[in-house]
DNA sequence: TTGCTCCTCACGTCACGTGAGGTGGC
DNA sequence: TTGCTCCTCACGTCACGTGAGGTGGC
């Protein structure tokens, strides 16, 4: 039998490692004398320990661990789990830091804000429901993207194809948790009051004669459009809170620009000031 | 001015994270109510809580993000850093995990022990200090290999060379920080009295003729030999305490057997019970 | 007036490390 | 008897999340 300092120093263990897995039932002493409280091992427990502190090193968490004891068998395969957990963890992680380059790259850029008189447009637009978790990001856009193309080639199809650039406005509806997404192409007339696309809500109208603040940022590509704030909203917010006005989400509409091949290079982000 | 939900609604934070990022100082309010204490903040602060978001996505450490927002200028250069430290201990983790997958698979290897009654023999040892931090591990690993060749060519050179498996005890100094390796071979005869090797303490001496406990660990050149617990000394020990003996450190002499080609095989642990 | 937002504690997370203050063991 | 080992709290770590209990704002 081994006392707690003897047993600590062969397995590679520290005294305090030892009872917490004592206080946890991992790795229990096989006798504590009852009077002192001290501890005390057989040569035996430093399998456990040799196996603990190899999985512990190997950071897989205490309750893995626990249960790797108790089946000895498993404890390669429960190290195999963690590890592909790690690798998954680690994905994740430089796809975080790319995002972050990218945020940081963006926010070097000047965004010009302008002012604007902009001419009545008439538009058709698609409406989206936005999921209200973060967990189906990308199906949001696979949507998105589906739902532009098909909303021009329909227009295309009935003689009044976009005639500019496509933009995106947020509307909330009814209930708060379940925003809607509208997206809309220009065109040169307002489609007839029966224009559908299948499987697909649509809207039309006229967005009217209007001042709007207008910020452009040239992300030239670099970025692919997310959700997350991007530095066009953020001059914006600025512009508009120098001038004393109060930003509604519904009145922001996010224009994509793209170059002759379609290549998206810049977002604009307008704020209609006023209707005339 | 934005209340504190719709400032975290656009900078993609929680009320929660503003909280802490206000009592750290990382990111103030521009305005607090003096009466309810409401935290108000200016829409050119979300600039600063887009690098806050990226920096934190990307899991650089808050006291960091601190430095980073007080310049702006040096938030890439951060986070770089951090990526570095990152990639090191992603290596880190992915050695210890292999180390662990060692030290599992050597589980499963079944580790006779045996009792033999050992003639004396002769040998010849150098001394090496351990190292009582764990940092530089490797540089004691490289000098006893170097130790443990150079003691070989000497004596060849002195006309009685090894004749059998090197083997390693442990020796406390008098000050316990300070523990001493000895490094052996086995030669045909006690080197003379002046026999020396440049730049080492060297040992001669006879191992008496006696019992010894061997635990023989095949472990086939999977692993190096490592100064962790390995399955041979768990073996010993299980043994020893069935047998009723306390095994003392300095009575353990560990033997590297090799094959022809002189790579590492086995190790046994010897333990001398009682010299005759 | 009624929700809704916001406020400030306070505790939990994870696996220990680091004392503090005291006692057992050789 | 004197160190040395061991004991049990209790707190700190890191960046928040999760209530609890209460109040301000429209």
């Amino acid at each position: 039998m081994l006392n707690i300092g003897e047993f600590a120093q062969w397995a590679g263990l520290t005294v305090k490692a030892l009872h917490l897995y004592d206080e946890r039932g991992i790795l229990a002493p096989a006798e504590v004398d009852p009077h002192s409280g001290y501890r005390r091992y057989a040569a035996s427990q430093l399998r456990d320990a040799m196996m603990i502190k190899a999985l512990r090193d190997a950071d897989v968490p205490l309750a893995e661990v626990a249960s790797a004891v108790a089946a000895p068998d498993r404890a390669v395969e429960l190290l195999e789990q963690h590890r592909e957990r790690v690798v998954a963890a680690r994905e994740a992680e430089d796809r975080a830091a790319d995002r972050s380059r990218q945020v940081l790259a963006g926010m070097d850029v000047v965004v010009p804000v302008e002012f604007r008189t902009a001419a009545p447009q008439p538009y058709a637009g698609v409406l989206i429901e936005l999921a209200a978790d973060d967990a189906t990001e990308g199906d949001d856009d696979d949507a998105a993207n589906q739902a532009f193309a098909a909303l021009w080639q329909r227009l295309a199809e009935t003689g009044n194809p976009p005639t500019g650039s496509f933009w995106t406005t947020i509307r909330s509806a009814r209930e708060p948790e379940r925003a809607e997404l509208v997206l809309c192409w220009p065109v040169a007339r307002q489609p007839d009051a029966d224009f559908a696309l299948d499987g697909h809500r649509v809207e039309t109208g006229i967005l009217p004669e209007r001042d709007e603040l207008v910020a452009t940022w040239q992300h030239n590509g670099t970025e692919a459009t997310e959700d997350a704030l991007h530095p066009a909203a953020v001059a914006l917010f600025e512009e508009a809170e120098r001038r004393g006005v109060d930003l509604e989400v519904g009145l922001l509409r996010q224009i994509g620009l793209t170059d002759q091949a379609g290549t998206p290079t810049a977002i604009e982000l307008a704020y209609g000031l006023t209707a005339h």
